[in-house]
DNA sequence: CGATAATTTGACCGCTTGGTAAAACATTAC
DNA sequence: GTAATGTTTTACCAAGCGGTCAAATTATCG
């Protein structure tokens, strides 16, 4: 009999634990380009140079593949929020994780868009995840936040909204990636775009978030 | 004969007009929530209330249903924008363009989504807009924000980052309403997040932006 | 009214889709 | 080796898909 299917009691071979990260990375590709239902299993399959049944040996269902890609995102989505550190000094706090989010931009944006559409077209297979883990991660950041902002070191703020538009703000170079390069014309052929926003909001966040002592 | 699709020479009769606002209402539901490969025509049909091949005698392809869609969208989703005056005082009417692009996430968060699930795609259908108009009326109010820099009257900055920022974290109330509302929880039923956004980024901007004369 | 044009329907088509069955092939364990 | 297990392929469904067709129905106009 051949039941191994994502490891029935522990992963034996290598050459399943090869396919497999094959198989995600094809369609991380597919998955992000046409959203869930867009995508289709023909689609993975060839990009992961396999036969269909074949992808099908390893995960059961497309349903199967979207939810390791979309568990493994969101554990490395979150990454850079755990990093926020109540200890440390705000402006650098807040200037390092506009960095962080941007370079995820930059150098996963496949990951974000996966995310973005998943979120985009109500989040059917992650409603859970956003209720319960990522509330609980924000929640305990915004306190942070309000801390700061409670003790004169920033302004006085709603922090989810601050959480949200540093989110937005960097997330929207990968999602929206082909309208900023429309916009933003020929001459950013390379990845200049990022530095510029990167010392856009840096500006931004840290002068509309000082103190006001007047 | 019956060769109206879509009305050879003039809209002839009202139920033409009326069926046809039907079914890009119905499609408007369908587009926004599922993407352009998602979406079925008879998820369309039927959400307008009618048979496949009725609808069809509309619109002869689904694509036809979904450029409509987006010329439409593309055309109000710039509004705002276009409002941007150069006469006007920086700080109202960067307030203003906040507030009517918040609102128009509260109001219209389906054309939003519709927009958002097509760039996020790679923009296929509508990437001459993109390079065309919607470039051309980027660089026309980016000269405007220069200018204001220039003399003085907010800090200097890169325009076109500022729109991305200002576009990004509003329409984030729209694209990403499912995560939102995970996020700040039941207690947000109502709309109030909307109004507590517009606290926040307008100060986020305004503050950001003011002149330093230090 | 009757004729003509506009609208709607049901039956259907060819293709794609997610997924299966079973057998062929490869690998490992003894 | 050979037997057991693991992997891959070929052939195949049944359902869903975008779209067509011709006939039936309804509205419009003289």
């Amino acid at each position: 009999m051949a039941i191994p299917r994502a490891a029935k009691t522990q992963r034996r071979t290598r050459i399943q634990e090869e396919k497999e990260e094959r198989i995600l990375e094809a369609a991380l590709d597919v998955f992000s380009q046409n959203g869930f239902r867009g995508a289709t299993i023909d689609q993975i399959a060839d990009a992961a140079g396999m036969s269909k049944p074949n992808l099908l040996y390893y995960f059961r269902t497309k349903e199967a593949i979207h939810r390791h890609l979309i568990d493994r995102v969101l554990f490395t989505w979150l990454e850079p929020l755990r990093a926020f550190d109540a200890e440390g000094n705000p402006e650098s706090e807040i200037r390092s994780y506009i960095r962080r989010k941007l370079e995820m931009a930059r150098d996963f944006p496949r990951e974000s868009r996966l995310f973005a559409n998943e979120v985009l077209q109500g989040a059917p297979h992650i409603e859970d995840e956003l209720k319960g883990p990522l509330k609980e991660l924000v929640d305990e950041k915004a306190e942070v936040i309000r801390a700061w902002a409670r003790s004169g070191k920033i302004t006085k703020c709603d922090p989810y909204h601050l959480i949200f538009s540093i989110w937005s703000t960097t997330q929207h170079y990968a999602d929206f990636d082909v309208q900023v390069r429309a916009v933003l014309g020929q001459d950013y052929a390379g990845e200049g775009r990022f530095e510029d926003a990167a010392r856009f909001l840096e500006q931004l966040f840290i002068d509309g978030l000082r103190a006001r002592n007047a």
